[in-house]
DNA sequence: CAGTATTTTTTCGAGGCTCGAAAAAAAGCC
DNA sequence: GGCTTTTTTTCGAGCCTCGAAAAAATACTG
């Protein structure tokens, strides 16, 4: 049951209301902020003169159109740098990679690794991840604000509350909390996310106006995975992270998929499923590993001429349309962006994908359906892994209840 | 963008919070409410002492319990039933119900009327869904409050506003704006609703414990719709009422469906497939309606012995069974209700149904999913209809800025 | 049966928040 | 340099919620 609102709250409330316009807007004025959160001028002043002071937000100068106008120019605010800063760790297959990203979403240390994750041993995997986190911190050149937050990415599925990994394509370790180990070794929140969600949280970020209320992210390679954004939130399930539109059944009995069970999207969409189509293999082989370039090649052959790498492709873009046919037909269509590096053969999927979406339920309005594109998948995690933790930062750490700000306040 | 809480806005929620509050828990003293929303006693003291000054909510005898304890007595807040009513309009197959609800959710008058939906011209049918309400606000002996709010549910699909049912398979006819026709006709709001969402509403009044946050109402009649609650949030589509569960694609290519495509899982599940598939017609048969008597009688021979009946029933529990795997494979597994005719037949559908989910990504939990069974449709959907005007009356009749409260308060 | 204990509800003053209006500040314009 | 325009701050008023204390209404106890 939703509780009611208590007279504190609405301070807070509307402390981090100004936040989050001020990390969206870049540098909006005082009188741009009253303007979107609907709040009187009065109400701005005050909260951003205490927000100031608290030394979260810093005046800037004045926008450089701002000398057009007549009267008393707008001062800009900023989100200060050196409030507060955040970690990101993004594991994926073989590569191991942190930033540290000031309180403006700066990126101001990094640090990237090769490793062996299908083969690593537990204790080392977990070792390798807390030892490249504390390198970066523990780096006397590191000019930050205390680090609030580290947010975690990982291909595969995570549970319900951002704490562990469940389960991922790139280990076969399981049930790893990756989330609480963090908070143990460093003694700062930590969360544990879903890479499709991530990106998903980046596109909003990136495109607003494209990926708002409704949108789809699919991550298109070793295996299929999806970041769904409903009514302007990350749809999550009650379980586990999201949703697994990779494992629709797509063909009941199906293909054999990397799950272990047949007919699911993923077994005719994921890399090892197009590759293994274009060999010649059969439906049952066993899922194997295939390379970024191997798969690039692929795609230069397919569109080179008619043949089993094209059949492939269309396999791939029609298992994928029917997905998204039986996805839209429950939620309505909405802008779908495809992630990875098959993403970048998309042209080679989508005459398939779309021809497919167009026999169902979903695909009434196939035509108006647009997709977008982007081959490099790391980055929008990373991105996506800044954005929740400097989010969580704006409304649980700079907005708390009020003994919490009086208290850090007078400290 | 979300708008900052202004200071008048304060009350208004909570007085709302009250009032749901009192809806929810039937008689609870102002101690038990304070409790259940948080707030102060003081507040809630406050709030229920201007909520009964105008004749919204009333004191009630304390309850028979609490002669056991000890201090003063609690009194029981309840609802006013004359503080308001609602009128519900259910239109169905060759059918139409009207009631008159008053605030406390009683039904005070009732009329059903049948008549040939299927054949029944644009302005006939208009006609008589107006002239039904008309008798039924006009009766001299009707005695409740003013009515502040009509809710129409229809089969079928009505726009993602709430205002017109699209498409129906109740009628030929499409694009009807009931709720335009009812405001404009007897200048009261109105909303026209979905009959699945409507019986989510419903359950998860009637049925808190067990329908809460996250469960599906599936309509297993001559079409097969889903109302889909996330979050404890009706979940409705952006364009459209909701998730056409129906229609997700089974088989590619396969059965002919009542939408004109093929392969959904409509096309296996409803009562015209059932019974297509039983009488070993061709799946590419018209679909045909096929009353409640005949599909009764039809369970009770696949009871008796197997055959092309219990095979028909078996493929629909199948087609069933994927399509809920692909949905739990999105949203994770949630109870689920199954309503309407073929509901009652469910001993039939369940073991296929539960064989194909566990062939899904969703079934890992499989055995976990537990199912319910209500055979009339009926009064659920009325239920979910007076359920939502009523939550309507108290949030934004009840519960509105300052200006309209103290304006009702003096006049 | 009167006094005490217990629980619910109301009252009352304090503190905090937002708002509107007016004032102050900081420019450009003439 | 005065005037206009726009932004920002200041200030008093009005609400709202809260906690503490008081009042109300009952059961228990000897």
């Amino acid at each position: 049951m939703s509780v009611g609102i208590r007279h504190d709250d609405l301070r807070r409330r509307n402390r981090a209301m100004v936040l989050s316009a001020v990390r969206r807007a870049g540098q909006p004025s005082r009188t741009e902020i009253a303007a979107t959160t609907g709040l009187s001028h009065s109400t701005i002043s005050a909260i951003s003169s205490d927000l100031i002071h608290e030394g979260i937000l810093a005046e800037s100068k004045p926008s450089e159109t701002a000398s057009l106008k007549r009267g008393r120019p707008q001062v800009g605010l900023a989100l200060s740098p050196e409030a507060a800063a955040v970690v990101t760790v993004v594991l994926s297959l073989n590569f191991l990679s942190v930033a540290v990203i000031d309180y403006a979403g700066q990126v101001v240390a990094e640090e990237q690794r090769r490793l062996d994750t299908l083969t690593m041993p537990r204790d080392e995997l977990i070792g390798e991840c807390t030892a490249i986190v504390r390198r970066r911190l523990e780096d006397p050149d590191l000019d930050v604000g205390s680090v609030a937050r580290i947010a975690m990415g990982i291909q595969g599925i995570t549970d319900s509350h951002a704490r562990a990994m469940l389960w991922s394509p790139i280990t076969p370790l399981t049930d790893i909390p990756f989330a609480d180990i963090l908070e143990k070794e460093f003694g700062i929140p930590a969360t544990m996310e879903n890479d499709c969600n991530m990106m998903a949280v980046a596109l909003q970020w990136r495109d607003p106006d494209r990926y708002r209320d409704n949108f789809i992210a699919i991550l298109l390679s070793h295996g299929i995975g999806m970041g769904l954004v409903l009514k302007g939130e990350l749809f999550t399930g009650t379980h586990s992270s999201g949703g697994e539109f990779g494992h629709m059944i797509h063909r009941p009995g199906g293909a054999l998929c990397r799950c272990g069970r047949r007919g699911c999207v993923e077994a005719y969409a994921g890399n090892y499923a197009i590759w293994r189509s274009a060999m010649g293999m059969s439906e049952d082989a066993e899922p194997v590993d295939v390379g970024d370039a191997e798969m690039r090649s692929l795609a230069a052959k397919a569109r080179e001429k008619d043949g089993p790498e094209r059949e492939a492709y269309r396999r791939a873009g029609e298992a994928l349309g029917f997905g998204l046919g039986s996805l839209f037909a429950l939620i309505d269509p909405a802008p779908v962006a495809m992630v990875g590096v098959s993403a970048a053969a998309f042209d080679l999927i989508e005459p398939a994908l779309r021809e497919a979406i167009a026999q169902t339920a979903g695909g009434q309005h196939s035509k108006s359906i647009s997709f977008d594109t982007e081959p490099n998948e790391l980055p929008l995690i990373r991105e996506g892994c800044a954005m929740r933790a400097l989010t969580f930062v704006d409304q649980e750490i700079f907005a708390p209840g009020v003994q919490a700000r009086t208290g850090k306040q007078f400290a």
